[in-house]
Formats: C-alpha cells, structure tokens, sequence
DNA sequence: CAGCTCCATGTAATCGATTACATCAGTCTT
DNA sequence: AAGACTGATGTAATCGATTACATGGAGCTG
C-alpha cells in the first residue's frame, strides 16, 4: 500500500480543486450534486482521510479534550472517564488523558501545545498559579479548588456527609467515628467538616480518624478503632474503599458488621452494593458528573461561549444496605 | 493577555532567525552558547511554546498513541491504562484514549487522521479488515486476534485456568464447574478450554455454565448452581466480579464460602484480597501487560523499526486467600 | 597567504488542509 | 439586451513549525 492519500490526490482523482474536495466533506450543501458525487467516489477510490495536523493547523482548535486526573489507576475515576468519552466522541472531539502529577513541565506542554481545546480536571491539588496559566476552558469534575476561579460540577460534600451522620444517628447511634481523608484534600476536608457539624447540630460524640481513602487505611483504622478504650458505635468512612478495608479487619479480627459496628461508605462504587454485607454508602453519581462536565466543556467549545465560573452541585444520596444497622 | 507567542516571536526577541530558535530548543549543541542563552530567556520571555500541531505536520508524527478499549467503564482497565500512561509520558508522548465500541467510522479516523503514531488495541473482537487497514504499528494487550496478525502482551489464559482446577484437584474437589466468559470472547474460550482440557487430564468432573464475566452473571450462576441435583463442590469463575456475586449470592442464600463451596476467581483485581472471604485468583499482572506493551510500542515509534508480530506471555500465578479450602 | 574545513546561522521550501477572494456562467429583472 | 445577482468553482494565502541547502566567517594547513 501507497503512502497515504492527501487531498491533492482526491482532487485530480476527480477532476477538481482542493477546495472543492474540502467543502464537499465539510460542507457539501456548497456544491454541486453531481460535484458532490465525483469527489465521494473519488474519497472513496483513493482511501482518503483527512489529515488532523493540517486541518488543526489551519483551524485553530484541536477537536480534542484533555482529561487530568490524579492516580489513574484509581478505578473511582473509570466510569467518569467513560462517560467524558461517550459524550466527547458523540460531539467529535477526541479525549486525551494524562496523569495530573506528571510534572508541571509536562502539564504545560500539554495544555499549551495547542492540541487540547479544553480540559476536564478532576485533581484539585494542582498548584493555582499553573491552573491559571492555561488559556483554555477549564472544568472541574468532583475536586476542586476556589483559588483557580474555574466553574466546577460536583457533588456537595459536607451535605453528604450530614446524609450519613443523620441516617447513623437516626439508627440510635450516638457516638461516631469519621475515618477521615487527608486533610490536604479537598474532598477529605470537606467531608470531616460536614462530619463534625452535623453531629455537633445532632449533639453527638464525634471522633475522627485521618487516612487517605485506601483500603489499607481502612485497615489501619479498624485497628485503631478496637483499640479504643470506648469504642463508637459506627463509623463513617470518607471512600468505600475504605470502609472496605475497615470491615474487612473487622473481620479478621472477629468482629461483625453491623453487628459489632454500623459502617457506612462513601461513592457507591459498583462493588458496594455485592460486598458481605453489602455497603450503606453515600451514591456519588459518577456517570451523571463526568457526562454533564463533559457536556458543558463541549458546549463552550463548539458555542465558543465563556464558561461562568459557578459551581453545579449535583446532588447525592443515600444507598441504604446492610452494613448499617439499628444500635441495639 | 495576548495571543500565543510564535516561533518568529522568539526569533525577533532574541535577534536570530526562526531556524535558529528551533535548533536551539530541539537540538541545543547546534547553536553557539551565547546564542543559546539569548534565545532560552527570549522563550521565557515570551512563554513561548511550540504548537504541537504544526510540528505534527511538519514531522509527520503525533507524538501520540491512541488506547482502545471495549467499555472504559470496567474498572479492570484502569491500572493497564496507567502503566501505558507513565510508560508514554517518559518517552515524551501523549495518551488519547477512545471506546473500541465507537463505531467503524469513528475508528477509521482516529486511526487514519494522523494524530496518533501507534495503537494498543485492549479488544479482540473488531473486524480484521478494519484493524488491517489501519497503517499505523499496533500492540494487542490482554485480549487478542489471531486474524489480525498483530503483536501481542498477554498471559496464557488456557494455562492460568489450568492452575485454577490444580488448586482444586490438590484440595480434593473432584466436581467443578466453571462460570464462563462469553464464547464470542477470547478470554472467555480460552479460559473456558483450559478449564475443560486439565479437568479431564485429571479426570475430573466438569460442568460449565456461561456467564459474561459481571457480578450480575456471578449472581446468577450461584442460583443455577444451587438448583443443580448434584452440587460440584467448587467453582472456577472466569473473572473475579463474577467470584463476588457468586459469593455474594451464595452468602445471601445462606451457605458460606468455602465451607459450602470453593471459589476461586481470575484477574486478582484490588478488592481480591479484601473481599469476604478473601478471594483465591489467578493474578493477572496489570501493571505488567500495560507497561511492557507500552514499551513495546514506544520502542518501535522511536527506533521506527516494524513490530514483529510475536506473541509474548506475561506468567501469572495463583494467589491463595481464603475462599477456597479443602474438602471435607 | 591561498585554500580548505567546519561551525553557526540564515533563507526558503515544505507538511496538508481551510478559506478569503476572484472568476465565470447562468438566470433574472426591467 | 444590458446589468445585477446567484451559485459553483478555482486560485492562492495561510496556519506555525522543521529542515535541506546556502552562506559567511573563523581557524587550520602547508
């Protein structure tokens, strides 16, 4: 096979110009039908596709996203990132993905070599001043961070984080235990917050133990909690992984849940509800934030509107399972 | 702020022509220090970067490979896809990432728009003809296609299976079944034929239920298992969601694991170990496959030498946890 | 010092598409 | 029937970098 077909070729395959061949594929209503006909047969004999380095050279965009997200082996990000894609690709951008702790140098390649239009961000760790320096539409999914002033899609985290202490505290719990996530994470923080209102404004002991969302820190915790000279009654974890590994020393340790400990999780990832006992947790709409991040970047880009940096909350709630139980 | 800075931007900055500033930044021994230095502060000056477009153009290469996977939303790609990220990004190229599920169309031109210079292609059931017709060097990971005569990274799925019924034989089961993947998949048949071929070399007693590799088909396969007249007394499901659902629904009709039966799953996902009870599974090296074929591709876009078309085995092992036991 | 080599740098062609503008042939109007 | 208009098509500039080739000057040799 021959080296690739440029538009050269098709043209003189059907006896007419470049510009010609170019609106009848990206604009056939501007020429004629039978024009149209030649230069399709003409597409199709040579095996033409066209060239995107050339095409986005000359336009000015890249028909392309760049998703950056922190750890992307982290499976809490798969479902997201499907539906970016879904909804990128039904629109005809392409989806780019990179490791947001690549190093700013590379993140700055990436974001200004001109073959991103737009970027998703799901890591709100980034340094602002780097956030900011990019000249392209930004959204954040799930994470976020006031200082870069960017419009965000996410759930309200304290509130949810109320949900789990209110349905504690409605089972009679009255002394809870918050495996936190790191304080430097904005989830994390947000969630500990929530935590501690809701069970000052329901006048009940609250303590907090910090991890960082892993099942080891689960572990970890369940431990930590035994150990406890007055051990709380139910826990909270700020990840279902987590909670996972919470329940699962709990067990090594020959302990039930919920017998022994109430238990509830955070997200809904997909084994939640097929864990023994399957988990009490807070539903995190993944699907519903990648795909509406995904739609309101695309929007921007094809409308070539400016985004309004608001926030979009979208709400979540409770899965009520088996991993919670009445104190008795 | 203004627009994006240009070569020629640079080169008037630092007094030198757009040649020299393009040496200097791609092949910095080729210019004189002095030079050097001048054109180094005028990119800082001017935040300079180069446009990734136009230098595709000019090369004739993407610096770029592009990632193809059936259903982005199974949490099973996700460390394969990290590894393949890290691996690319050393070596300086980007990531683009796309649903093998897209449709031709779509595929057709992710392949052929010339914004990606290599394929891992993580699907082994898209037309040959279209995989053939793509002109770029392609690395099948995990799933393969013997008719696309394409290299491959991947672990021998008929000898893992048989390491699943040896674990079983040596605990004394002597009646197995096997929760199969579906029979148009790859990894289902071959995992499927392993299964069958050490059973009979051990004489043992097989069934075979088809399932599709969920937790839902786990869930499913429990039930049918639990109705049979006579129980095999463990279980060799064909990935480890469908050992979760299996022991899920077990648990939910009151029999235990192992005590009432034997499970041992395949993949070695992150749950495996935390699971209740912890899982026994083949361990399918992700982080192995995913790097090792990023490698793969990347040495043949940088030494520009043709991909031979081997296959190359990753060894997995059997990890034993907890959910299988010995007969009693 | 003529002649040669070598190194640093500049000039300009090139990659492959898109698109502003020009052109030309019909068609319509009056 | 001349002029205005419309729609289809062609011509050529353009996007921003890389790089083959040309050039000029410094240093070296005999």
């Amino acid at each position: 096979m021959k080296t690739r077909a440029r538009i050269a070729d098709v043209a003189a395959a059907a006896g007419v110009s470049t510009a010609t061949v170019s609106r009848a594929l990206s604009a056939p209503d501007k020429v004629g039908a039978k024009t149209r006909e030649r230069v399709m047969a003409a597409v199709e004999a040579t095996g033409y596709h066209v060239n995107g380095a050339a095409r986005d050279l000359r336009q000015q965009r890249a028909r392309s996203i760049l998703v950056l997200a922190p750890n992307l082996a982290n499976t809490f990000f798969s479902r997201i990132i499907a539906e970016i894609q879904r909804v990128a690709g039904e629109a005809g951008l392409s989806v780019q993905i990179s490791d947001s702790q690549s190093g700013i140098n590379v993140l700055q390649g990436l974001a200004h070599d001109g073959r991103a239009d737009g970027i998703l961000l799901l890591d709100g760790a980034l340094p602002p001043e780097l956030v900011k320096s990019w000249r392209l539409p930004v959204v954040q999914v799930c994470e976020w961070n006031d200082d870069y002033g960017m419009p965000c899609l996410r759930i309200d985290n304290a509130g949810a984080a109320g949900m789990a202490v209110d349905h504690l505290a409605d089972l009679g719990h009255g002394h809870l235990l918050h495996v936190a996530g790191p304080p430097e994470n904005v989830l994390g923080r947000t969630r500990r917050e929530g935590f501690l209102a809701t069970a000052a404004a329901r006048g009940l002991r609250a303590e907090v133990l910090t991890g960082d969302f892993t099942m080891a820190s689960g572990v970890a915790a369940a431990r930590d909690w035994a150990a406890m000279a007055e051990r709380p009654t139910a826990v909270f974890t700020a990840s279902d992984e987590c909670a996972f590994g919470f329940i699962s020393e709990c067990n090594a340790m020959g302990l039930q849940v919920p017998r022994d400990v109430s238990v509830i999780g955070f997200d809904d990832v997909d084994f939640a509800g097929h864990f023994i006992p399957p988990l009490t947790t807070i539903h995190q709409p993944r699907a519903r934030l990648g795909a509406q991040a995904a739609e309101r970047l695309v929007a921007a880009l094809v409308g070539r509107e400016p985004l309004s940096p608001e926030e979009v909350l979208i709400p979540p709630h409770l899965v009520i399972r088996d991993s919670t139980a009445a104190l008795s």
